[in-house]
RNA sequence: GCCCCUGUAGCUCAGCGGAUAGAGCAGGAGCCUUCUAAGCUCUUGGCCGCAGGUUCGAGUCCUGCCAGGGGCACCA
């Protein structure tokens, strides 16, 4: 038997006890095992009530033959019948303890890779090129962060892609500026302030007529593949590319230069694409723009609304740019599931995408394609976020100020030497920042609070790795090696419920992997931190008038609690320092 | 007008068709000569937006309302 989740493991068991019973064929999820909430209760089985129905019996009587035919003297204490047929399970003690005492050393923690591993191309992060990355960018950026790091560790192959917007009209206004503050390809110059050369250039292109026909001029030869002009635009992705990369490595996020698809790279699919789709027969011109019109989408007046593939006036725009993606990413690349980290606004986008898609036959039964939305960050006074000038807030200042703010409490609580306070800070700061945004669910809008996420008190990250620290502390005092003698023994309260919780990372890595959903993680980890500080609290390790089998038992969940810890903040692309 | 998302404690949020709906913050009462008090224990606080329906069982599924946000043809 393996490292699986218990759940499955007693629903498992709950699966042979009415095979052999009552001669019924369940699967180990239809077992519908689930966590008690009542006292002295780990877990229930929910199956007998519905199953009753089918198999016209009273669900007391199919409770009664889950509980006698229940083959688990190994691993249940007590199952007895509840109510109108729960069946409350208490596991052994024993069996626990031995559960526990295996996952020391199990690098994965009991986290059994997926059976059928997919293929995913995630795309997320998604900046523009020639523009600051702004506080917009937080959310794809560390929730796609998240999301690939957990099916990563579920055992999937995940490509990310970062899909730039680095093409379009506004170039040629951005290239002819470049042009006339004197910049030559290798020239060796650095745009210091994206946004304000960008700026420099949007007034110039509103002020100058001269200046904004260049620039359509130059739109014209940026597109047509003018080499002296895509020597100039390469500049422009070049520096926004330097200042990406060192916002990604100040964030702790794994998206690298090599992961950068712009809509610049579909650019050579995108004939090919409406080609292919003209030929598939599925496209109408429709006010002089090429269409595709997937069922069940209206416009205002209730009219079909169009998927526009080449405008009026033969220029190619986002939809054309989307279906093309999912054609490289599907046909050539080989994926099974495509991922977009896109806000919630653009739901109705992508699911006009992915029904052209299986209209063409991109998509198929054999693949999905997942909008992963979500909301957008509000400040505390209910609107969206902005400097107090108005202006937007850019995300690597939101990052130092996040780091700022850390460094103060760290000085008044840590006892550390300077360096280390400031790469404590820096965990703290981003941390939060990150562990704020992820554990809330994705989908809804988010309410961003400097104070509420950096609070001393409370379900945030820097309790989790306050966690962390002491069970490091713990360890570091004791002088032993753990690893060398992995046994445990539950007999207080606070151990029991500690192995317990220390079981159910299984169980919240596959939810959150499979609902995209890194917010199930760390409401998993917060109860694991909590169920850790009681028993810190309760069942002393290191004192003097502990017995030796006692103090090595709870060193090893005091370990287990730092590995379990660690590897779900990592998860979240949260650091878990070893002291605070 | 149609479509999508959201409505749960004063605030911020969890909640997988299952039992008496949970956390954190804020409010109240305690706990540090003892392994990190960025902590712990106890406690106050709910017509789960409203109304129907399905079900043995609904915060959860369905329908209709109400409120907030978003989207709805050539910007991405």
């Amino acid at each position: 038997m393996g490292n699986g989740d218990v759940g499955i493991e007693l629903g498992a068991r709950v699966a042979g006890a009415l095979r052999r019973g009552l001669g019924v064929e369940i699967t180990p999820a239809e077992a519908v095992i689930r966590p008690s909430t009542r006292d002295g209760v780990d877990y229930q089985c929910n199956a007998a009530m519905s199953l009753a129905k089918k198999l016209g019996k009273p669900p007391r009587e199919v409770a009664q033959a889950i509980v006698d035919d229940l083959d688990s003297a190994d691993l249940v204490a007590t199952a007895e019948i509840a109510g109108p047929g729960f069946v409350n399970i208490v596991l052994s003690d024993a069996w626990l303890a031995d559960r526990a005492a295996a996952l020391l050393g199990d690098e994965r923690l009991g986290v059994e890779p997926v059976a059928e591993p997919r293929r995913y191309a995630l795309d997320y992060s998604s900046p523009n090129v020639a523009k600051e990355m702004h506080v917009g960018h937080l959310r794809p950026t560390i929730i796609g962060d998240a999301i690939l790091r957990l099916l990563r560790f579920a055992g999937h192959e995940v490509v990310p892609h970062n899909h730039l917007g680095d093409w379009g009209t506004p170039f040629g206004m951005l290239i002819e500026h470049l042009l006339d503050e004197g910049w030559t390809p290798g020239g060796g110059h650095s745009i210091s302030d994206l946004n304000g050369f960008y700026q420099a250039a949007r007034v110039k292109f509103d002020t100058d007529e001269g200046f904004a026909t260049r620039s359509r001029q130059r739109v014209v030869l940026l597109q047509g593949g003018d080499g002296a002009t895509l020597a100039l635009w390469e500049v422009l992705v070049e520096q926004s590319t330097q200042h990406f990369e060192k916002v990604y490595a100040e964030l702790g996020i794994l998206l690298r230069p090599e992961d950068i698809y712009g809509e610049s790279f579909y650019n050579p699919y995108l004939a090919d694409t409406v080609a292919d789709l003209e030929a598939k027969g599925i496209t109408e011109v429709s006010d002089g723009a090429l269409c595709v019109f997937p069922p069940g989408f209206t416009n205002r007046e209730g009219d079909p609304l169009p998927l526009i593939l080449r405008k009026r006036d033969g220029g190619y725009g986002y939809f054309t740019t989307d279906m093309a993606t999912v054609r490289y990413w599907i046909g050539e690349r080989d994926m099974t599931d495509l991922l977009y980290v896109v806000g919630a606004p653009q739901a109705q986008h992508f699911a006009m995408v992915f029904a052209a898609s299986r209209m063409a036959g991109y998509l198929t039964d054999a693949h999905s394609a997942v909008h992963i939305g979500f909301g957008t960050i509000l400040g505390e006074d209910g609107k969206t976020i902005r400097t107090r000038a108005g202006g937007t807030v850019k995300l690597s200042e939101l990052v130092s100020d996040a780091v700022a703010h850390a460094a103060k409490t760290v000085a008044e609580r840590s006892s550390l030497d300077a360096d280390a306070q400031e790469r404590v800070a820096r965990a703290v700061g981003i941390g939060a920042l990150k562990y704020a945004d992820l554990s809330n669910d994705r989908e809804k809008d988010y309410t961003f609070s400097w104070s509420r996420m950096l609070a001393k008190e409370g379900n945030t990250s820097v309790y989790l790795q306050y966690a962390n620290a002491r069970c490091h502390s713990v360890l570091a005092k004791s002088g032993q090696d753990v690893a060398a003698a992995p046994a445990v023994a539950l007999t207080e309260p606070a151990e029991r419920a500690l192995a317990l919780a220390l079981l159910r990372l299984p169980a919240a890595v596959d939810a959150a992997a499979t609902a995209y959903a890194p917010h199930k993680l760390a409401a998993y980890l917060y109860e694991a931190a909590t169920t850790f500080t009681t028993f810190y609290d309760t069942c002393p390790i290191l004192k003097d008038d502990v017995p030796a089998d006692v103090r090595a038992s709870r060193l090893v969940l005091t370990k287990l609690t730092s590995d379990v810890l660690t590897l779900g903040l990592g998860l979240m692309g949260i650091e878990a320092p070893h002291e605070l």
